[in-house]
DNA sequence: TATGAATGAGATTTCATTCAT
DNA sequence: TATGAATGAAATCTCATTCAT
């Protein structure tokens, strides 16, 4: 009865594949509306239009489909990503401002999805989301750090920045609730960020120059 | 099944602790590491060392007595703010800042409670929540909004910062992981706002001297 | 989730007992007559009036209730035993193939479950059945060899001689057609193991006085 | 479903072992070994390393593969048996027993599957047992007669008699569980049903010259 | 008020069978 | 013949809610 592998996965070398993508596309849909256990298996078959056990034959279990969407979102975050190392502090500071805040407003339903999935979550999904959360934080933190260490920002705990930053695009992308287009958000938070950030530095000119 | 009145209420003439209480504390701490549909109502009777039928005589349903939770909670949080209109705005700010923290801080679950329950809640929560969250996103916005009426403040959306600020104290209070007391925190929040709040206005100087 | 007791299993002080041994006695009577995995909780508590949820009341799981039965019968087989160590071996061994016939002939349905649970089973079950076969083997066993040790029976290996008289009174049970009663086939039964026992002992004689 | 003909039953008329007996041997070593319903096809077709679907070619339903292999269990049982109506009734009788522990003890696998599909089975598969059942039964109770109608044997319910024999010798090959061969057991439990029927006539000694 | 045994709707998962390739 | 992805009926178990005591 548990002799068998972890279920064999459908190969899908050909071109018909589609049909796991559109799975994880009906239950990011739901996941992102209900909560965990308000998802049923029966509405995210019917709104994949397959059946039940098919949604079996792409994931182990429920929780396996949940992490798949999971993962799925975390790949195509991570590859929209695009730093230039060479760029200034300031400069790169803005552009991961403005590219997450562009990112997460053109994929709505996964925003939804880790807003609500913070800190009471199964162990599972746990160590998946923190460790992209920790990604996410290291990256920033780094860049903040660098600028200290430049001096073009000033002295502060760069933990307490990096959260501001982090806690203020997700209150933004989730609360602005006036028309809007991403990159105006981008401006306003860089600037504000930017200019906390280099009050009383020397550089503090140099930085805004842009 | 639902027309029934909203459940007696029972008086609690007597000094007694309160069964109610018992049994808010037990939820909360249960709804505060659980999602909604783990908590059982077994669960919280074992908690709160009541019978499970008892659980009915106080709340009408699981979902109320989530309701109540919150409601409880929000009271709370509303006595422990304490805003000086006399004072200037910026002190204001860093007061109200500092209140916040504070109060999460010694009220860790419902700060948990609080922060999961952000989008895909059941429509009876979401009033309650929503209408808690926009009493805060006001009273910090007309904050922010006097200030730049005053010239404190320079030209900014004030709905961009009041999110900054909101979204930066939820996320400190969640993810800064180093010991810390709580001051410290609003210190450093408190100064990069004002930093790049201030910066590039007349009152820049006078902002600081605290 | 996991992190509660094992199922509270009513304590019925009272003498509103019934409710488990209804349950007992319908499962019983299905496990009996149908493989494992066709009897179904719906049956099991239509059978014996109660509501599905009732079954995990009294109940962890189905295999829980499959063990409460097997455990159930084993004790009332105990029960039925009585040895009398003062009597001669030959009688007691009468005795006891009679008892043996004696009881699983008023309890056919536990007798077709034993019949049934040979040796595949799942584990949990494969510990009660086999210490309860091996009290059984081990009891005529012990005759037999007692038997042989006062030169009353014929030397033989005595594990042969006893799955012969466990495996006749197996089949007889099962198999034999004919209107009958319990004494009889004991009789003819125990008639023939004796001789086949005795057949060129001193006390050949001796033996088949009675 | 089920008003298409019993299946076409392909022919191999080239020589490679077929696939018939692969499917045959990978289903009886896995029901031997697990109850009928924890036997999925999707595991006998691993085992046969064929698809799944071509187990449909050759069984019309998992219950016909079940009976195909008890069909087949009884094609080779009943050729292995070779009596010869010419030798003594005893002599006879030793070789039965002999002949069955021996077949048995070397198809071990197709001994578990009789062994637990005794009396609660689905009706197709209890006909086929059954009529297995009464041929084996037929056999030794029309020799057991034959001894006694010669005055070989004692009088005794034949019955009674037969079941002992069957019964003995399922439960050596099942539980005699210290190492041996086959032709011991024989030895020992036709000795001891021989001397079980001829203690008392007046052939006694002769039976047992051998 | 307080209890906790009883209920039964509803969710996840399995797997024999089908069928397009 | 052979394949294996797809199907959906059916089974176990959970738990909010009720109600007799």
């Amino acid at each position: 009865m548990s002799q068998s592998e972890p279920a064999p996965a459908p190969q899908f070398a050909n071109g018909r594949a589609g049909k796991r993508d559109r799975i994880i596309a009906a239950a990011l849909r739901l996941f992102a509306r209900q909560p965990y256990q308000e998802v049923t298996m029966d509405s995210v078959a019917r709104l994949a239009a397959v059946a039940k056990g098919t949604l079996y034959l792409y994931f182990e279990s429920k929780e396996a489909l949940y992490l798949g969407i999971l993962t799925d979102g975390f790949e195509k975050a991570t590859q929209h990503n695009a730093d230039d190392p060479q760029a200034q502090v300031a400069e790169r500071l803005h552009h991961a401002i403005a590219n997450s805040i562009e990112f997460y407003d053109s994929h709505r339903d996964f925003l939804q999805l880790l807003a609500t999935e913070e800190p009471r979550i199964a162990a599972a999904r746990s160590r998946v989301i923190q460790e992209f959360r920790q990604r996410g934080f290291d990256f920033f933190s780094s860049l903040i750090e660098e600028g200290m260490a430049r001096g073009v920002f000033r002295r502060a705990d760069p933990r307490v920045v990096t959260l501001t930053i982090i806690g203020a695009i997700r209150a933004l992308l989730l609360y602005y609730d006036q028309p809007h287009d991403g990159a105006e958000l981008s401006q306003e938070l860089s600037r504000m960020m930017l200019e906390g950030l280099t009050a009383g530095t020397r550089n503090h000119r140099k930085a805004h120059t842009k």
